[in-house]
RNA sequence: UGCCUGAUUGUGUAACGGUAGCACGACUGUUUUUGGUGCAGUUUGUCUUGGUUCGAAUCCAGGUCAGGCAACCA
């Protein structure tokens, strides 16, 4: 990080910890539970907690929060390893809480012991009920006074299976009257016959996230163990906990959760899109998640660079989608292969062009010298996008129309002369005639053109599959909406259109990335073939034509 | 009605008692064989009321508003 960048305040905090000797380096964790795919708001936490590594010269562990098998499978797990890699990080070490179950228990039985847990028989909504309400304090039960021996018999039996799913849990005794809920006698084990991904049938209870968590941070040696701002409440459970049983002291920091406009970052939202099939499955291109992103073609680069922009803070934040579209655009427009593809086609014919065909050149890159050329074949017959033929062109028109002159990129410029209606009156073809001294590159006819089509040659083009892809969400914030949330979706956040593309694209790599000239940013789809090629949108190009349209 | 966070332009984010800046967006102009890119410029802000101070976005007090907290979820 550059000098003149200010610090965030987390980073404020790792600067005088190390500046005051009380760490020598720092160790961070990402800590997802396999429950789901990643998405944006991950990346966000990612490039935090590698970044702040990366930046002091620390390391950053890998860590699955697995505690609740009932909603964790072996797939998540693999998928975010997959994500954080593409993402272009590395962990120091591959974590799971599901390896510290021994410890956990055996720290149980510690608190135990010290008089601080106690075995509890009550349901579920008993012990609710006793919590009292954040205004009225909770009550005890007889549970609470058990001694520690029966304590420990008790939980010992909890976790050799002698009692049912739910008949009793074990609870840290700490202060039912507390004004934080969450020191009302939490929660820390509770009996769960569910097959856990790693660990099989070996525990039939498992500790709660306020007993995993924190003990799981110091077993590590984690210094700083960052969160989100919902866990704000939890961090006293945290502190507690590591003070009572005497471990390494990790500690606690939060941040606010990154929001978008026009979509959710909920793992329950975003899994309930995938199962109720809004979206074909969590990589579907419309997605939030990474692996969504990626198949649409977002570099991890502009990922990357997202994440940076918005900052680190502890206000709650709803990021604009155009500054995370600034970024792809940004990085694609350096790296992406220019490519002409015509999307909703009329036929060009050029009359006076006698020569059959030939092969033109034109540039992969203009923002890249080094970037070469490609063949472009051109004829008699072309096909360009309907939408640059007007038959009664308006004042700030720049394209096609009865008398008017284009550029055909690198290749001619055309005067149209005339042009063709069906019954429907539907115009189905355009005549022009080309100007052969205004040839690309060694135009000497003068002729002055505001507009430049792109084209693809009618018989050399090959068909293709475009998935132009919208915003998911019609509102920009669902945050303030009301009811459910699917109410919300975009119902043409899809557009699967055929096109004629230039012949380069046949034989271009399977990870190039494309813009199609004035259309936008494309990247090959995971369903794409040699015989069907398939390109999603990444993202369009910026459009002041059709801004100025609207006016 | 308890506790915990927070409040700077449309959206984010800086300024650490001393010029309210930066980015995105929007809007101009310019360049351009992409109505893209680039370049130049314009644009709107410290929640509120008091207090401390030579000086307050920053410190203090009250208020307002927003979010979070009472899952055998994380």
């Amino acid at each position: 990080m550059s000098e003149e960048k200010s610090l965030n305040f987390i980073e404020e905090i790792i600067s005088q910890d190390l500046a005051s000797g009380k760490y020598a380096s720092i160790l961070t964790r990402f800590p997802p539970e396999p429950n789901g795919y990643l998405h944006i708001g991950h990346a966000k936490s990612i490039c935090l907690n590698f970044g702040l590594a990366k930046h002091f010269g620390g390391k950053t562990n890998l860590r699955f929060d697995d505690t609740n098998p009932a909603k964790e499978e072996i797939e998540y797990v693999d998928s975010i390893k997959e994500d954080v890699k593409w993402l272009g990080f590395e962990w120091a070490k591959e974590c799971y809480a599901s390896d510290y179950f021994d410890q956990l228990y055996a720290y149980a039985v510690q608190l135990i012991e010290k008089g601080l847990a106690y075995v509890d028989d009550s349901t579920a909504e008993e012990i609710a009920q006793q919590k009292g309400t954040p205004t009225v304090p909770g009550t005890g039960n007889d549970f609470r006074n058990r001694s520690i021996a029966e304590n420990l018999a008790l939980f010992a039996d909890m976790k050799a299976g002698k009692f049912a799913d739910g008949e009793k849990v074990l609870r840290a005794k700490i202060d039912l009257a507390s004004p934080n809920m969450h020191m009302r006698d939490p929660l820390l084990y509770r009996i769960k016959r569910s097959h856990h991904h790693r660990t099989g049938d070996k525990w039939c209870i498992y500790p709660m996230y306020d007993f995993a968590h924190g003990q799981s941070d110091s077993i590590e040696n984690i210094t700083h163990s960052i969160c989100t701002l919902e866990f704000i409440p939890h961090r006293a459970l945290y502190d507690w906990c590591i003070e009572q049983l005497a471990i390494y002291p990790s500690h606690q920091y939060e941040f606010a959760r990154l929001n978008m406009t026009y979509t959710v970052m909920s793992k329950r939202k975003l899994l309930q899109l995938v199962e109720e099939g809004h979206v074909e499955s969590w990589d579907d291109p419309r997605m939030p998640t990474i692996s969504g992103m990626r198949r649409r073609g977002y570099t991890a680069h502009s990922i990357r660079d997202f994440c940076d922009r918005i900052g680190i803070a502890k206000r709650e934040n709803i990021i604009d989608l155009s500054l995370l579209e600034f970024c792809v655009r940004e990085d694609l427009n350096k790296i992406a292969q220019r490519r002409m593809v015509v999307t909703n086609p009329i036929k060009l014919v050029i009359t006076n062009y006698d020569k059959g065909e030939e092969v033109l050149h034109s540039e992969n890159n203009p923002e890249d010298p080094n970037g070469g050329t490609r063949e472009l074949p051109f004829s008699n017959e072309l096909w360009i996008e309907r939408e640059d033929f007007m038959e009664e062109p308006t004042k700030k028109y720049f394209r096609l129309g009865p008398g008017l002159s284009v550029r055909l990129k690198s290749a001619y410029i055309v005067t149209c002369e005339s042009f063709e209606k069906d019954a429907a009156g539907n115009i189905t073809k355009v005549f022009a005639s080309y100007h052969p001294d205004s040839k690309s590159g060694q135009d000497t006819s003068g002729i002055p053109v505001k507009g430049t089509l792109h084209w693809v040659s009618a018989k050399h083009a090959i068909p293709v599959l475009l998935n132009e892809y919208d915003r998911l969400f019609s509102v920009e914030d669902l945050s303030s909406t009301e009811g459910d949330f699917k109410n919300y979706i975009n119902p043409n956040s899809l557009n699967k259109v055929e096109a004629y593309a230039e012949p380069a694209l046949a034989n271009d790599s399977l990870d190039a990335r494309f813009q199609f000239l004035r259309k936008g940013y494309f990247y090959q789809d995971t369903k794409s073939t040699k015989e069907q090629l398939v390109f999603n949108r990444t993202v369009t190009l910026k459009d002041t034509w059709a801004k100025e349209q609207k006016k």
